[in-house]
DNA sequence: GCAATCCTAAACAAAT
DNA sequence: CATTTGTTTAGGATTG
């Protein structure tokens, strides 16, 4: 599905900017991407080299970073793969369900989504900044009617920005909900992705997000690549805007201290890892996730055809002109 | 100037 | 043994 993304990528030379993507989002791109929304590191990296040829003349750095964030982001979670298939050295990485709504967010703060303030959706509104706006009144209002505090807006617990890496700020904002961090099924977060699955009717409730994913990703790494970054904005829209690696956040492993955390990190990750990947019910959301996601890949290829062969058209008319 | 966020580099261990 | 993967720490750059 991202596959239009790459060529357009090329088509708009942009091929050797940096992406206005954090790692982190990139990584969650690249595993949503995957069919089965998990992948191995070494498919992250290809996947990256592939929609963003950047890389694949950068310093070999950027798959440190890669890792690192793998390591550091909560919203990454180690999957034990199976035995039967072996592919390799390391285990398969897919998006933690509890904190996917994060990086949704974050993906949609990024300067090149179509509902981050620099960005305008590709064939509406021009580039200015309504749909942030918008988004945003919507978690406004959400807030409004969930929380104690209607009259400001604060930004959802773990959804203010992507930040997602790192580790370092550890108890910096112990309140901020980390309540959520732990399943909370319907923390604030669900909410606003409440707002997109609104867009989208879905009335599935249990899994909402599923739907707009798909779409928001493809549309953030297309509108990205057609819109021509200007590099730079690694934070131009405020904290992280764009980006999700941080470490301070809630959803960041290392900062989250809990009760688990007196015990060696090396332990805690390999009790995380070791619980089954996915309950029924998860597999019940990644089968609907499956689902809409090959529900996304079609309309995107639809669309993908249908811009291709517009283009064409047009190529050839502006030829003969 | 400080805090927060993000990126990069590096060291090291474990797995393959 | 070499390479890859995963974890952790440290420091720099940027922004509010």
């Amino acid at each position: 599905m991202l596959g239009d993304a790459h060529s357009a990528y090329d088509l708009a030379a942009g091929a050797n900017r940096k992406p206005p993507y954090s790692f982190s989002c990139l990584i969650f791109m690249a595993i949503e991407d995957a069919p089965n929304k998990r992948l191995p590191v070494k498919d992250i990296y290809g996947w990256i080299l592939e929609h963003f040829p950047y890389f694949a003349s950068a310093p070999t750095g950027w798959k440190n970073s890669v890792r690192h964030n793998l390591s550091l982001n909560k919203c990454f979670k180690k999957v034990d793969k199976d035995r039967s298939q072996s592919i390799g050295k390391g285990s398969l990485w897919s998006i933690d369900p509890e904190y996917r709504h994060n990086l949704i967010q974050a993906l949609k703060k990024t300067p090149y989504h179509p509902y981050s303030p620099g960005l305008a959706p590709p064939s509406t509104s021009p580039p200015t900044l309504p749909q942030t706006f918008h988004h945003r009144s919507s978690l406004g209002d959400y807030l409004s009617r969930g929380q104690d505090s209607p009259s400001r807006y604060s930004p959802p617990p773990c959804s203010e920005d992507l930040q997602d890496d790192h580790t370092y700020s550890t108890a910096k904002s112990p309140s901020r909900l980390c309540s959520s961090q732990v399943g909370t099924p319907s923390s604030p977060l669900d909410d606003d992705d409440d707002i997109i699955a609104v867009e989208i009717q879905s009335d599935v409730k249990p899994e909402p997000r599923e739907i707009p994913l798909d779409s928001h990703i493809t549309t953030a790494a297309t509108t990205y690549i057609s819109q021509q970054p200007l590099r730079g904005q690694r934070r131009s829209s405020g904290a992280g805007a764009g980006t999700l690696a941080g470490s301070s956040l809630p959803w960041t492993k290392n900062r989250a201290r809990g009760i688990s955390d007196t015990l060696p990190l090396k332990k805690r990750r390999a009790a995380a890892v070791e619980k089954p990947p996915e309950s029924d019910d998860e597999e019940m959301k990644e089968a609907a996730g499956s689902l809409l996601h090959l529900a996304g890949v079609r309309a995107c290829l639809n669309n993908i055809t249908n811009r291709t062969a517009k283009g064409q058209k047009e190529q050839k008319e502006a030829l003969r002109n």
